[in-house]
DNA sequence: AATGAATGAGAGTTCATTCAT
DNA sequence: GATGAATGAACTCTCATTCAT
């Protein structure tokens, strides 16, 4: 593959991006043939192949292209942001953002992290997010901003929540980004205690009642 | 369907589940074949068709199955216990064991979710488990044992967030449950602020553009 | 593949390579498609795919089955005779009555021998055939009863002499194997000159550009 | 076609010939695509069909080319040698050079031979062959110099045991084509048998003990 | 209950050929 | 002359499902 295009060419490339996003988020990747695509933009099965390689690829293409606009979103938020507890927060609400504005490669991520081909690709995704908000959070403990957590299970954390409720209320209940990550991010700051003082120091089931990852 | 199984076929049936759900689990849904399961069985295929009217419908038993048996582990848990924020952690931790023993049946609800045609029934069962934590929540606020959130957004955390980390660290990596779960419990009761004094106040209201009070 | 066949299914089987050869001999392997051969036996695709697992496959297996079917015929024809250059004479003859028979065998191997994919399985048929040419050849020299010659060229020679005039006189043209074996033989046993004395002593050494003794 | 071509047009062409011949040689002519005829030279699709109308008129130029190249190196070989044994000679030397100097024409032609489109080319050129043959063992026969046979017979033998050789020695094993003309010359002419009362006189199978052909 | 065999629509992919630029 | 793009029929092969035995 890697072809030069030309101005033509990329639009083709482009719209064939798009229409099959749409198809495989609507229908599944699977049953998604790829006589569906090209017949859906009116163009030969020719066309798709002088473009893609395969439909694997055309799909690995467009959970690369997923991440890489994910990133530059939070990037671009978190900006020269000093603090980095609201670094922290400044990425939830621009992940959130940008899943409102990305319905389709969201589901379709979910779907690639199920499949042992796609998934590789995911978990390298997944890494460097996780790996961004590590640094984060490590700051901020540093800075006793936060309590002292392991910070590999906190970026998780933060990841898998912002990540869940963004499914369950932007894309099933089309809730407005701004809302959700509201309450995202105070759940992730303040968990879901009443006061200071832990109401059930103690608890657990016998096993270690510290956190992991802390020895 | 609904037929009276011989004690014979009552086995046959389940390990045509059984089998099923691990390679579902392993090679995708669509990927595997009816005939792969059956010559992993040493059975024709005639014997597939005798239990199950197609294979979507032994996703859905599968699925229907996966459900009930979580619903059963946690409520297990639970059984007795007054307190509704122990309840909660009684129920993560129930989770996260379940999680632990049924690998397969993860991921393969996980995929349901991503396809059209069985996203409504892994719904169905997501809603449950959503409804049983909220009335754990909107009790536990009542009796004023935790802060005054919205009980449906709180329950979808914590069921996202159980969730998630049981897919990263107990699937991926393999970390003991129980681990696992105090980690979970830690995060959804106190958040990651350090101290009791909310050094963000301010924030989470409105969509919050401006730098929130830092001190 | 290597299936358990009911008699029906070894029938089943049967007509595909009987079908497939014919075909592949008039149309060319590559021309020929699976669905030409499906169509002409009045079966679905899937039978073909139940019996071999691609068109490569059936392939060899005709090869196959050519190989083993010649030599079964040369080596019955030879039977017990003692005497090696009459051995080979037999084998001769009843390689052009298999060749007669089986016409489509032949363009077919003739074919395989043309693609890489294929050459290796032809070249390792030639291979056993030629071991026992030069097997007779060895011993009639030894004993005295032909010329002194590399016995590996001669075996070769004789095959190429053999295959050659087959498919010329009996495939082309439809001359009787008969006849046409008795003009091979006589041209193996006797060359072409006339008298005993070689008219051209000299020649065969050297590359001989210049011209040899001539009268 | 025919197209008058500029000197840089006529490069072009026979780049495209060359390039072509040799991936036919080795790929097999079906399997190698004309997208990789012109990816290997790095020129446009377009390229081609300026200079050929279609692939298979391409390997018709192909084959045409051959027998005329080939046709070419015998009759300069043979020169106004009077001798008819001798000039059989001298064109089994000229045509095993040939080989040796363009194996991949000679691949090529044996593949055209095999294919119901490309095999009446193939016969035409033969047939040449086989009538230059023809004539010089005739003569040689009214000379009294070979044995009385039946020429064409004769000529077959000549061609069928130099073809063979030749792709047996020079191709497959890349003998020096001197050594295999050396072979081959002495086996057309002695034959087989040592001395020159034929030990087998009598031999066959009842049918004809003269050579077919003659009536 | 169970099997081997069969079905055939439809999957992904290729490729000779054409055409606008 | 030459290119990149496009075409679409045809290809090999798969697979959920059915059926005779």
């Amino acid at each position: 593959m890697e072809r030069r295009l030309t101005p033509r060419g990329a639009k083709r490339r482009h719209d064939l991006i798009t229409f099959a996003t749409a198809r495989f988020a609507a229908n599944g990747y699977h049953p998604t043939s790829v006589a569906e695509i090209v017949d859906g933009l009116g163009v030969g099965k020719g066309v798709f192949y002088w473009y893609f390689s395969s439909k694997d690829e055309l799909l690995g293409e467009i959970l690369r292209g997923a991440q890489r606009s994910l990133r530059a979103a939070q990037q671009e938020a978190i900006g020269t942001e000093p603090n980095p507890v609201r670094r922290i927060e400044l990425g939830i609400r621009a992940s959130l953002r940008w899943s409102e504005n990305h319905r389709d490669l969201y589901t379709l991520v979910q779907f690639a992290a199920t499949d042992e081909r796609f998934a590789p690709l995911v978990s390298r995704g997944a890494q460097v997010a996780v790996r961004d908000t590590m640094r984060q959070v490590a700051e901020a403990v540093e800075e006793g901003r936060v309590r002292a957590t392991d910070p590999e299970v906190c970026a998780h954390a933060i990841i898998g929540l912002t990540t869940y409720l963004a499914s369950e209320f932007i894309h099933r209940r089309a809730r407005p980004a701004g809302e959700v990550a509201d309450a995202t991010v105070d759940f992730v700051l303040h968990g879901l205690l009443a006061g200071s003082a832990s109401e059930l120091a103690g608890s657990g089931t016998g096993q270690a009642t510290e956190a992991p990852g802390r020895r």
